[in-house]
DNA sequence: ATGTCGCATTCCATGCGA
């Protein structure tokens, strides 16, 4: 079984992209973030008519998360639980089912947090609390679980080509790197991390300054497993190659490949 | 060299978020 995330950058304006990473990845599972549009405005139909099923978390022009499945997801749920005041559509998750038994997976879209003197900053932070909390129960059924999406944290100062440059930056802040260490302690594993210890293994480049041109990137965009997922790891992938694209996102997918026994 | 996108509204120019 192949389980993707994507960064799509509006879904709306990456469909075309969308449908081609489609049919050349043929995943099983595709988690989106940022789709920036409410539900009705996906484009549920090219999707469908190229065979895969959508759920949707969508929010008006900004975040928004998909899971794009080839079966239907069940069990779903919109919404990191913890705090029934936050409105900003980041979470969605789900049950698939895998060989003779299930693998649940979520869409995630962590908050940016930038900049760190703001508000933004411990909303970021509180939200990673939360996720953690709710990783703890999800954990405790010993399934197979696949947490995936957009993290905005770079873990390590491998994770980026210029480190130096994002030591005051949300996404590299020691508070940060800690709080995504707790989650991963819960004993997760990063799928990417147990396959390479290579640096110069990016996920994200800016548009800005000539960033893919120069391969100024970093490594933002993760796929954490369960104990039980992690078992069944056969094989992990940048793909890089659709930053190269016409009118990209400034994103690229990564995939993992699950052996279904 | 903060050099780009995508969205929405104040709507063909600007502010916001990333």
């Amino acid at each position: 079984m192949r389980i993707a995330t994507w960064n799509v950058n509006s879904v709306r304006q990456r469909l075309g992209h969308l449908v081609d990473f489609l049919k050349e990845a043929q995943p099983d599972a595709l988690c989106l973030q940022e789709i920036k549009c409410i539900d009705a405005d996906f484009p549920r139909a090219e999707i469908e008519a190229a065979g895969w099923q959508v759920e949707t978390h969508g929010q008006k022009t900004f975040n928004g998360v998909a899971i794009i499945s080839r079966a239907r997801l069940e069990e779903v749920r919109r919404g990191l639980p913890g705090d029934e005041a936050d409105e900003q559509a980041r979470y969605l998750e789900g049950l698939l089912p895998l060989g003779t038994g299930v693998i649940r997976l979520a869409s995630i879209y962590l908050p940016n947090g930038n900049p760190p003197d703001t508000e933004k900053y411990p909303y970021k932070l509180a939200w990673m609390k939360r996720l953690t909390a709710h990783a703890r129960l999800l954990m405790a059924h010993e399934e197979p679980l696949v947490l995936a999406g957009d993290y905005n944290v770079i873990p390590e100062p491998r994770d980026a080509r210029d480190a130096a440059a994002w030591v005051s930056d949300a996404l590299f802040l020691p508070q940060t790197r800690t709080a995504f260490r707790s989650l991963l302690n819960l004993g997760l594993t990063e799928a990417l991390r147990a396959s390479s210890d290579d640096s110069g293994l990016y996920t994200f480049w800016d548009y800005q300054a000539g960033a893919w041109q120069r391969n100024n990137g970093i490594r933002i965009d993760h796929l954490l497993l369960s104990p039980q997922a992690a078992d069944k790891l056969a094989g992990v992938q940048i793909v890089k190659h659709v930053r190269g694209w016409e009118k990209p996102s400034d994103h690229v997918p990564v995939m993992v490949e699950l052996k279904a026994a």
